[in-house]
DNA sequence: TTCCGACAGTGGGGTCGCAAT
DNA sequence: ATTGCGACCCCACTATCGGAA
């Protein structure tokens, strides 16, 4: 099968919003793809749901400024380009940025002009045809002739789509393709996609939200802590203790205490969901950005340095035992017992009242907030269920509008994120980030017009603003910076509204800022 | 007929390792 | 030694479609 088949498909996906329409042209791919075999339909299930196959290939958004134009005629085999990924993903050493780029200059130069864009889009991760994984895995089930939800499933405990793509797509029937589904099941070794959480403004919304969604007789919540660290996934076989991230990633090797802990539990087999964070001599969690270093460096005596703790809210398989679909209650008494010196702090009640107290006391003692969790409901692999809810504080500040940049994609044609400052008693302002989030299309509509009203520069791409516009920003946190002046930056900041009442002498100041640190 | 769940998009700050400068 | 890039870690929020109610 030659890429210009998959260029067109996705150009037709992204030309309609129909969802329908676009599941439809993925269909269509994915069956001609299966005629060509399994090598075909592996590359165009990745292609499809906006990945390349190679994990990590060196190459990204910058490195393809300069490359040539396109070709008239499409020569490109699907196999042509997946090998020449895979070269590109095994240079290393002195040299290897000029070869690889030298290497996608040819791929590029044979490639015709759609090529060329579904190319940039998988190199860069932005494809924006409208579609990715989840509504590819609905193509799959569609063109296997299998329920969506056998393909989900299926996903979900491999962990990844390609090879269930592969199982449901090379069958000779749909029978045999339900049965190739059906065989993946949940495998120690093999990391599931992880549960997700919704989020709810306070403890109470929370608790209201799943008494809608439960059975239990008495609408019994778990209120989870949540820990500001990193997502894991450990997997354990004996004394062969494997540790996987949110987004699936190995980093066995890169924490060793971990490895050490889990192998010190009282089960032969396990697979275990929780959290890993570095904490003080006294047990208080550190900042975010030390748990992000750890957990990041390969160096063993860094690694030495500092420790990751783990904690535990969730377990889906002991000893021979699968508990993806057993209530949440039964998973957390099993849990009690194979992990217990490692288990997150939890309450368990029907009152919000004492949810939210868990929440205070939580918080008090530095934790990022909590979750609370359906006790009677199963684990639903690779969802943002409605079970689990998760509740953060959060701060606001009056901050003002520095300067804007030019949104992209839906948002080209407004200025969309907008840079923040905190007034400097001593006079002008201090930045402390950008956010783009929050914004509604009116607002956004509103606010081109308005900082065009309010502007002193334009580089192209920057507006800067005469700062008079106040906006009100809610964020989760501060967190200490060197690209900012201040020396902290704002942790996950939004818009909430703009303030026409206030002027910018009003806004908050630095120090009310730095207020928030404690 | 209306409602709402799920998805994709639009980007944010920080950290590391690596190759080039 | 420093800088720029790629790859990940954490992520919030809105608009939209189409099935559920």
């Amino acid at each position: 099968m030659l890429l210009d088949d998959v260029a067109g498909a996705s150009a037709q996906v992204a030309a309609t919003r129909s969802r329908l329409a676009k599941r439809a042209v993925l269909v269509d791919v994915l069956r001609r793809a299966a005629g060509d075999g399994a090598q075909d339909v592996a590359i165009v299930s990745r292609y499809l749901g906006g990945e390349l196959r190679q994990r990590r290939t060196g190459l990204g958004w910058r490195s393809l400024a300069a490359m040539p134009g396109p070709a008239d005629v499409p020569t490109l085999t699907l196999r042509d380009v997946d090998a020449a990924f895979a070269h590109m993903a095994g240079l290393s050493g002195p040299g290897s940025a000029t070869a690889r780029t030298d290497a996608a200059r040819a791929l590029f130069a044979a490639g015709t002009e759609r090529e060329q864009h579904l190319l940039r889009g998988l190199v860069s991760g932005e494809l924006r045809q409208g579609a990715l994984d989840a509504l590819l895995l609905d193509a799959v089930a569609e063109a296997a002739g299998v329920p969506a939800d056998a393909v989900r499933r299926a996903a979900m405990l491999a962990g990844e789509t390609e090879a269930v793509a592969v199982a449901a797509l090379t069958a000779a029937s749909p029978d045999d393709a339900r049965a190739a589904l059906d065989a993946f099941t949940l495998t120690v070794g093999r990391p599931v996609r992880p549960m997700l959480a919704q989020s709810a403004p306070d403890v109470a919304t929370a608790v209201a939200q799943l008494a809608g969604i439960t059975d239990a007789p008495a609408a019994q919540v778990v209120v989870d802590t949540k820990l500001d660290g990193i997502r894991i996934q450990v997997h354990r076989d004996g004394d062969d203790v494997r540790v996987y991230t949110r987004s699936l990633d190995d980093i066995t090797a890169r924490v060793p205490e971990i490895v050490a802990a889990v192998r010190a539990l009282p089960a032969r087999t396990l697979v275990l969901d929780g959290e890993a964070l570095a904490l003080d001599a006294d047990g208080r969690p550190r900042p975010f950005q030390e748990t992000a270093s750890r957990s990041a460096t390969r160096d063993a005596d860094l690694a030495a340095s500092a420790t990751l703790t783990p904690f535990f809210f969730d377990v889906l398989h002991v000893d021979g035992r699968d508990l993806l679909d057993a209530p949440l209650h039964e998973r957390l008494a099993v849990l009690d017992q194979v992990a217990a010196p490692h288990v997150v702090e939890r309450v368990v009640t029907s009152d919000a009242a004492a949810a939210a107290e868990h929440f205070r006391a939580v918080v008090a003692a530095g934790q990022e907030g909590v979750v609370v969790k359906a006790a009677d409901a199963p684990y639903e692999a690779g969802r943002r269920g409605s079970a689990w809810v998760k509740v953060k504080p959060r701060h606001t500040l009056d901050l003002v509008v520095l300067a804007v940049e030019r949104g992209s994609g839906r948002r080209s044609g407004t200025l969309s994120n907008i840079h923040l400052g905190a007034r400097d008693p001593a006079g002008g302002f201090v930045m402390l980030g950008k956010t783009f989030k929050g914004m509604t299309d009116e607002m956004l509509a509103w606010q081109t017009q308005r900082f065009r009203e309010l502007e002193v520069a334009d580089d192209g791409w920057t507006v800067t603003l005469r700062p008079e516009q106040v906006v009100e920003i809610a964020f989760d946190g501060l967190q200490r910076s060197t690209r900012y002046p201040g020396g902290l930056a704002l942790r996950f900041a939004r818009v909430l509204r703009y303030r026409d009442d206030k002027a910018a002498a009003d806004a908050d100041t630095i120090d009310t800022v730095r207020s928030h640190l404690a």
